[in-house]
DNA sequence: GGTTTTACCCTAGCGGCATTAGGAAGCTGA
DNA sequence: TCAGCTTCCTAATGCCGCTAGGGTAAAACC
């Protein structure tokens, strides 16, 4: 009897994978056991359960866009690092669907507690609209109108909501324009005098 | 022994309900009919299949949404429509996460054909941005922009993306002005030439 | 190199879910 | 009243997640 040496990471990437290919909820354990050739309970030797799986792909995935979109941005400042950084995040969701999909799962606060993505990724985000002139709270408020238009933009785009067309390219940069010209105008507010406004989460 | 006077409707109706209160995904046939105290066979007789009743959770969220929309927004114009037409819309998402989530799903094209609330919200978007002095393409540009922020920005709400804290009504209605202040800013483009842009989806 | 230990993968089995087929009992209209 | 339709049932199939417990390959130790 040959042993299939799989392994937490292999199992993973695999799920990633599939997850990309057939979309995310299509992959369940059994799924990924007849990939592997492998019987169903053997796949609970690498992985808890399902939902660590999910868990596991989201990391991943999480991962690999910050380093593509830190790779993008890098060096770059304003519009031009505006428009690397949306189209980096954009082109990721649209070539790992699934991958992208699962960053978007509802987590516990400790599951994603250590991601040193996520922090990177939040870091990206402000040194890009620091570049604009924004401080606090604009920087927040600005951070999250992205991050919404962005992903609002991808979702729209994945699921249909608009033709597979030539044109979405032109809408969608023709919605960076429109971004970069909002941050330029960002109609700003002073931060209140007491504290408090600092705690707010990105 | 006593029928339980079922109908499509009245299961639908029951069926959004329970997605509001455990989540889309939580709406099985087999909760749907024990909720009923009815056998899951049963519904069978009422909605073909689990898909069915999904899309129906749709169409009833999405008519429930666009005619509170619409009745927010009649009579107003410029920025006050804006806003009215946004606090609407994510109230009703956050009222009904389930019914919301319903309509966010991938329909088939013919599904969704003959929905007047589809066609309906579609008026209404571009009602409002035309009082922004703005027309084709730019139309469907800033449509998909704010469709995809209003979305991006309740997905993130409802997924725990931020915290669950009164900062995030005073950043949505930041983000109201900032998105107002795009509009009137709108980077414009002329149309090309020739056809083939009038054809995009909104 | 032989032995012990670990960790991988298996069989077996549970309960939950979606779905279908076919039958019985209520309701409706002639 | 009785035929016919509708609604609900029982029964069964197949897929899935998950657990318990056992055997064996591979690694670790002597």
């Amino acid at each position: 009897m040959v042993r299939a040496g799989l392994s937490a990471a292999k199992v993973t990437e695999a799920a990633a994978e599939m997850a990309d290919e057939v979309g995310l909820d299509q992959v369940t354990i059994s799924a990924l056991a007849r990939r592997f050739g492998v019987k169903d309970a053997s796949l609970y030797s690498h992985v808890k359960n399902l939902r660590e799986l999910r868990v596991r792909i989201a990391l991943l995935g999480g991962a690999e866009m910050t380093e593509r979109i830190a790779a993008e941005v890098a060096g770059r400042a304003g519009k031009d690092a505006l428009v690397a950084f949306a189209n980096a995040y954009r082109r990721f969701a649209l070539e790992h669907p699934g991958r992208y999909a699962a960053t978007q799962m509802q987590f516990d606060p400790e599951e994603v507690a250590d991601s040193v993505a996520l922090r990177r990724s939040v870091e990206l985000t402000y040194g890009m609209l620091r570049a604009y002139g924004l401080s606090e709270p604009d920087l927040t408020d600005a951070g999250r109108l992205l991050r919404a238009a962005f992903h609002g933009y991808i979702h729209l785009e994945l699921s249909g909501g608009f033709a597979h067309s030539r044109q979405v390219e032109d809408s969608w940069s023709r919605s960076l324009d429109a971004l970069h010209v909002l941050l330029e105008n960002w109609p700003s507010h002073q931060p209140p005098e007491a504290g408090g406004r600092d705690e707010r989460m990105p």
